[in-house]
Formats: C-alpha cells, structure tokens, sequence
DNA sequence: TGACGCAACATTGAATACAATATACAAAAT
DNA sequence: ATTTTGTATATTGTATTCAATGTTGCGTCA
C-alpha cells in the first residue's frame, strides 16, 4: 500500500523559496532576511534556515557568512555552461530514451508535440512553454535513470526563471517547434545517437535566445527596487 | 590580496561527515542520531541538523520524518544508474575537454597516465585508486564548465566508497590502464565522439566491477555491527 | 497465550534565547 | 577636509529549550 509521505516543514518552505524565485518575485539579488521571510512565511527561523540551506545546496540561492544569503545572479557565462550541461543531459537521456521508451510513452510524446504545434496556431505563450517544459522532462523520464531524472531537474529549475523570460522572443518559435517534430520522429525511430545530437542542439539554440535577452538587458539596464541589492558586493 | 575564506561550522561538519561516510566509518544503513553526533563532533544540534539537511539534498543520507537520518544504501539498481549518468557526464566533459584543455593540460593527463603505470608495475593499488580518480577529475576539470565540474564532484563522491571497495579486484586492473592509455591517446588528438564513446564504456566496465563484488556480498552478507541497522525498514 | 491499550522513554521538529560578526554612522584626530 | 576609529545596530551563527511524534515494553483482559 503506497505509504503516506509527510513533509517536513523546511522541505514546504522551501518549495515555496523555490516558486518565488522561478516566478521572478524574488529576482536574482534579492537578499533573504531571515526574520522577515520568517514573518512572511509565519515560520521560525530554524526551518527557514534549513530550506535555505537546501537552496544553497541547489545553487539557486547563495550564502555569504554573517551577511545573509541572496538569490543567485547567475552571469551569462554561467548560464551558458548550465545550458551546454542541460544540453548533454538531455541529448543522454533522449539516447537512453530510445533504448527503453515503451511505444505508449512515445505516443506520449506524439501527444504533446500536436498540443505544441495547436499553442503555435492560438499564439498561446505560456501553453507553449509549459508544453515544451513537459516533453523535455518527459523524455528524460523516459531514460528510466532515476538519477539523471533528478539531476536534470534540480538543473532546469534553476533556468526555469531565465528560459521563462526568453520565451517571449517570438522570432525562433517556428524553428524550435520544427525541431520538436524532428527530435520526435527520431524517438519514433529510435535513433538515439541522432536523437542526442538534436537535443543538445535544441538546448544551443535556447541559449541564443537568451543571451539575446541577455543582451538586450544590457542597453536598458532594468531598474532596481532593492536598495540592498548592491550590498554584498 | 587573498581573502579569508571562513567555514561556518555547519559546512565543516557536513565534509567530516561526508568523510566519515566515504572512508566507511558511517556504513550504510548506519543511523545518524543528532544528540550522539552531537556529542562526538562537539557542536550543538542546530549546525549538525543544517549539515545533514546538505547532505540530504546530495542524496548522501537519507530522513524520514520522525524518525532520523540513515546512510543510503544505494540498491544494485541505482548504482548502476548513477554509473550510467556519471559515464554521461565524463564521456561529454572528454569530449569539451577536446576543444577546450590546452596542450599542458593534456601534459598533465599524460604524466597522471604515466604514474599510473608505475603504480600498476608496483602493485599499489591505493595509489592507483588515488591517481585514477585525479585522471578522471582532471578531464572534467578541463572541460571548463563549472556545473558540470560540480555536478560530477557530486555524484562521484557519491560513488567513491563503493568505488574504493570494488578497487581490491585485480583482475581488471590491467585492461583498465589499457583503457586509460586509449583515453589519452584520444585526447591528445582531440578526438572528442571517440574519447566520449572510450569514457562512457570505461565507466560500464566500472559498474561490472561494482556488480560482482555486490553478488559475491550477498553469497557472504556481512556481519552487521548496528543493531539499529533494521530499524528503520 | 496472544492481542490490545497505555504509559514511559527516546528521538526528531520547531521555537526562542544568546553569542559572534558585520555594517553604518558619527565623533575625533591629523 | 579627509581619514580613522569607536560605538550602536542589524543580521547571521550557535546553543538551548520546549513540543510533537514514534517506539518499546509491560500489564491486563479476552
């Protein structure tokens, strides 16, 4: 019988640390007080810290000794190298993907790469992206590496804030969608080595567009409505 | 100048238990209670609980809710994926390191490669275990991607006791520095699919090392010296 | 004899209190 | 005027206390 799992409250507290940094209401720089996230969460500070210390484990958020912890700012230099590195786990996965997906897995797939093509038609953006979020993680399920299903996660929940904002570049949606039909014909025939390649490709191509974001920033830096932000540094 | 790099006491203690848990003295399946460690380590719970809750997030330990942290016991099944996942990423991180390592990088792999040689002619296997693990990290390191340098740091150090224990076989001592000299010789000609292909294989060969010592285990399960070993299934 | 209930104990979860450290600002010295 | 230094304050680091939960074992009753 499936056992009843509990949660602690420092894993609760820092789900929620987790959605609002991805939601950007906690943007790169803020700083994590701990007495007013403890008044804001109606929590005390020992878990608070705890679920901290999970985030720091995560990278999304880090520590300075006796100056607090802030979210992670994570440079271009380093988000290209986590997209390379989302990259290779992927382009893994799609190949273990190809040995061990069950037909009714890929159909799965087939499934969601139609209701990605119909987001194209309405110009719906956010169902394309949370479509697009879903054949990605399926995939990697799909390798049956319990391992890597994890790893992959704990790396895109730490870009799910940045791939976010360069979703709405609208001028590669019809490449990337075309790329979705390639990469499922290729899980349809199994070509793993194939598959691999398109996907780490797919991850390349996401980069362009977010240094282009990235870029873009850099002429009109965004104002800044946290007088702390520049402390730490 | 150099600045002072401080430790907070919940990091250092995280590292000796990481430690304890590497070289064997924490086993798997031993009980990690909080007054004891106290005790032994001479900090108080809080920093104790912070270190644990980061060696949960690495996968290290394992809590259930009321009831304590264990050392995991990873099964068969998830060493063999972490092996997969850790082939993965050193197969990708030889195959950058071919675009990326200079030549006096790849100088260092061969004098690495070389000493391992001697260690093999002298019957160190220690050394050996020591200058293998060094060949590995360094052809990560030289892939110049942190998170893949971090991510491998991870998972490997979940690997290194069982690793270190399926180092006393000797019978596949000597392909594997065969296996080492290939490695080399394709990364010198920066031959990256070849090296990611040699690396990926090299780790499988691991896990086969890995296998038979598990099946000789559970021929001759081991004494166990915990008698709260049990307690928690 | 075995199952159930209750109570005592052990252990973790959470909150609070106290100590260590860093920052900011003002006063004093050059 | 500028730099330095001391002190007040804010914030994190650590210890301790209290509460919640789980386990164990014994006694009672069918």
């Amino acid at each position: 019988m499936e056992p009843i799992h509990r949660q602690p409250l420092a894993l609760q507290v820092a789900s929620r640390i987790r959605d609002l940094i991805a939601t950007d209401q906690f943007p790169p720089g803020t700083p994590l007080k701990e007495v007013n996230l403890c008044k804001q969460l109606s929590v005390s500070r020992t878990p608070l810290r705890e679920a901290l210390k999970q985030l720091i484990a995560e990278g999304l958020v880090e520590q300075i000794p006796y100056r607090g912890v802030v979210v992670c700012n994570p440079d271009q230099a380093s988000i290209e190298q986590m997209l390379e590195l989302l990259g290779a786990l992927e382009g893994f996965a799609g190949e273990m993907a190809c040995l061990r997906a069950t037909p009714e897995e890929i159909d799965a797939i087939r499934v969601l790469t139609q209701q990605m093509h119909e987001t194209y038609e309405n110009d719906e953006r956010l169902s394309y992206y949370k479509i697009n979020q879903s054949i990605h993680r399926s995939i990697v399920e799909f390798s049956k590496n319990g391992e890597l299903i994890r790893s992959h996660e704990r790396l895109n929940s730490r870009l799910y804030r940045i791939r976010f904002l360069s979703n709405r570049r609208t001028d590669r949606w019809h490449t990337a969608i075309e790329e979705h039909d390639a990469i499922l014909r290729n899980l349809e025939q199994r070509e793993g080595l194939k598959l691999n390649k398109l996907l780490r490709e797919h991850l390349g191509h996401t980069w362009t567009k977010v240094k282009d974001l990235y870029d873009s920033k850099k002429k009109h830096p965004p104002i800044r409505n946290s007088y702390h932000e520049q402390k730490f540094k």
